[in-house]
RNA sequence: UACCCCGUGGUGUAAUUGGCAACACAUCUGGUUUUGGUCCAGACAUUUCAGGUUCAAGUCCUGGCGGGGUAACCA
């Protein structure tokens, strides 16, 4: 038998230690809850899940996989009036998509209803906790404020046996909604205002999605949170910081309630990103507002946008671990997500060669009607993806920004009298320049081809430093491809600062006007035709690119840019024009 | 305003619990390369400030400054 205990950390955990990782860690060493650890993740199934929940989701997971525990999914669906089934099968889909596992726990605050119920009783019997009658108004009014202590209630002091029974006739649906509400009698001058006699029960005449019109009155998160954790066994309750000032109460309730168990609350800080909003309310008025296509809209943060922009679940996993769990309220630069995309795809990604502007070019020494095949590697990341054949023939296509009338310093790419090399292919000489003679705009270029210098030789030695992708003209699939950005054009789109210019600004006045671009005719290598949908490609020398899940036909691949490849060249031009 | 929490490079996190500030990303320099990708090498910090305890402080104590949260019959 091992000496080190079965719940010690495992090998596969990754991410390095953090505060909570270490509080958990002398729990276990201490032998509370006998060593175990059992987490959760508990989403009010109101909306979508979005990178921030992800964070959240994750950390529980990977503490859980971490010392060999167990880990719930836990719909926490105590209001009515705002949840929907819809959601909870969004929320169960997105959350397997991003691996972490509840096993046969899928739970439901819901489910215990019941028990709450004979839990709220327990506290009535035992004085602690009393039917009152006032209004919200009132309620709000009796409470005080941070600096002026609140007055008790004048129900407070009701006895047992009538709050046992009004709480009885709330259940029964003998009064109004709002009319009363069910307190917990805590303390009306305690500097933490939520023991300043929290509500436990409302009255809501609301369809539920799970327990129908069963009950009208409703427990309040408070109430329902700590003492759901404490029925799974849940040992290490993991919650965003703004939920602290409710622990004095988690705990409250647990200790005055007979509860299997004794669960502990952790907070930690959620995750900011630049150039994006990520609270529910925000993303929702993006999608109202018709400013995104939907929640899977590819530019937003959410899951299924994710997911569909071309994100993997292993991308997000490296990048949760890069970011780390701490208390201190920090935003993460977008690039770092970004290239935790890269950094997989670069693997994984089999390339390809497509060109998003075309620009028609004829190598004019190159026999008509031939077709010569050359072999492209697939992925030189990884040996086992092979290589294929692509078509070169008399008249192809390059990209326009590969090409320049004048050729700045540093640049290797084409100009009148230059030569390249065509990917996979032979070098090419741009002898001729035809431009529209209307517009100025240089519409084809006439080049000639070096037959010796196939296979990335030159016979005569000589550099040629400047390697363009291109495409069959006559061999070539047209499609549509989607550029896009950022959703918002500064890195911080909240910041609205009295007094500074961008005082009374929102988010929405920083939407970035270019964050999709759409281009219709790209020209694909032929192969690409038949891509599936969510199948990824690196577009060589552009970037990452995947089959758009929604509008894609079959024979008719849509693409979306999941993210551009690095681009030292565009890197130099823009501190050139600084 | 009251109460609670938090301050470590440009950014996000570490630091064996008082012992040479580490890792990733970004940026800048070079090198390799049939992707200006990848990869490789190098550069980049008086730990918010001021005191104090100590042989020794990012870490402990006191005060200041700065940031965030809460004041719902939402979660």
């Amino acid at each position: 038998m091992s000496t080190k205990p079965h719940n010690s950390p495992t090998e596969e955990s990754v991410a390095s230690a953090n505060f909570i990782v270490t509080a958990v860690t002398e729990d276990v060493e201490a032998g509370q809850n006998g060593g175990a650890v059992h987490t959760r993740f508990p989403p009010e199934p109101n909306g979508y899940l979005h990178i921030g929940h992800a964070k959240a989701m994750w950390l529980n997971y990977t503490l859980a996989q971490r010392f060999g525990g167990k880990f719930n999914l836990r719909f926490d669906d105590t209001n009515p009036a705002k949840e929907d089934e819809e959601f909870v099968d969004a929320i169960q889909a997105d959350a397997q998509w991003l691996g972490c596992d509840w096993e046969e726990r899928l739970c439901f605050a819901s489910d215990y209803f019941e028990t709450l119920y004979g839990y709220a009783q327990e506290l009535i019997r035992a004085g602690l906790a009393y039917v009152c009658d006032l209004s919200p108004e009132d309620t709000q009014e009796y409470r005080g404020t941070g600096s002026k202590s609140g007055r008790n209630s004048p129900f407070r002091e009701r006895s047992i046996e009538e709050n046992l029974d009004l709480f009885a006739r709330m259940r029964a649906g003998e009064f109004a909604d709002g009319s009363r509400t069910l307190k917990a009698k805590i303390d009306m001058a305690a500097a933490n205002m939520y023991l300043r006699d929290p509500v436990m029960y409302r009255i809501l005449r609301a369809h539920h999605h799970r327990t129908g019109d069963e009950w009208c009155i409703y427990p309040t998160y408070d109430f329902t949170h700590g003492q759901s954790d404490a029925i799974e066994g849940i040992t290490h309750s993991c919650c965003s910081l703004e939920f602290e000032i409710h622990r004095p109460l988690y705990e409250w309730y647990l200790q005055h309630l007979p509860v299997p168990s004794q669960p502990r609350q952790i907070e930690f800080a959620r995750l900011n990103l630049t150039y994006t909003v990520l609270s529910k309310r925000k993303l929702i008025k993006l999608v109202e507002g018709g400013h995104v296509s939907g929640w899977d809209d590819p530019r937003m943060l959410s899951l299924c946008g994710l997911r569909r922009r071309g994100y993997t679940p292993e991308a997000i996993h490296t990048f949760l671990d890069q970011v780390g769990v701490a208390k201190f309220n920090s935003t993460v630069d977008m690039v770092q997500l970004e290239n935790a995309l890269r950094n997989d795809l670069n693997q994984r990604a089999e390339r390809r060669m497509a060109v998003l502007h075309p620009l028609k070019v004829v190598i004019t020494n190159f026999p008509e009607n031939h077709t010569e095949e050359l072999t492209a590697i697939n992925n030189p990341e990884d040996a086992n993806a092979g290589t294929r054949t692509i078509p070169l023939t008399r008249e192809i296509y390059i990209e326009r920004n590969d090409f320049r009338m004048e050729a700045p310093r540093k640049y290797f790419r084409l100009a009148p009298g230059r030569e390249v090399r065509l990917r996979y292919g032979y070098c090419i000489t741009c002898t001729e320049v035809v431009t529209d003679p209307e517009s100025g705009e240089v519409s084809e270029l006439r080049c000639t081809y070096d037959p010796q210098t196939g296979g990335g030789q030159t016979p005569d030695g000589r550099k040629v430093k400047g390697i363009i992708h291109w495409v069959s003209a006559t061999a070539s699939h047209t499609a549509e491809v989607r550029l896009y950005d950022h959703l918002f054009a500064v890195p911080f789109p909240e910041k609205n600062e009295p007094g500074t210019e961008e005082a009374g600004l929102t988010f929405l006045d920083r939407l970035n006007p270019n964050s999709l671009e759409v281009l219709a005719t790209c020209k694909l290598e032929p192969s690409l035709a038949t891509a599936q949908p969510g199948e990824c490609f690196q577009f060589e020398r552009l970037g990452y690119f995947c089959v758009d899940s929604v509008d894609s036909s079959p024979g008719q691949p849509v693409f979306n840019r999941s993210v551009s490849l690095r681009d030292a060249w565009a890197r130099i031009e823009k501190q050139r024009k600084q």
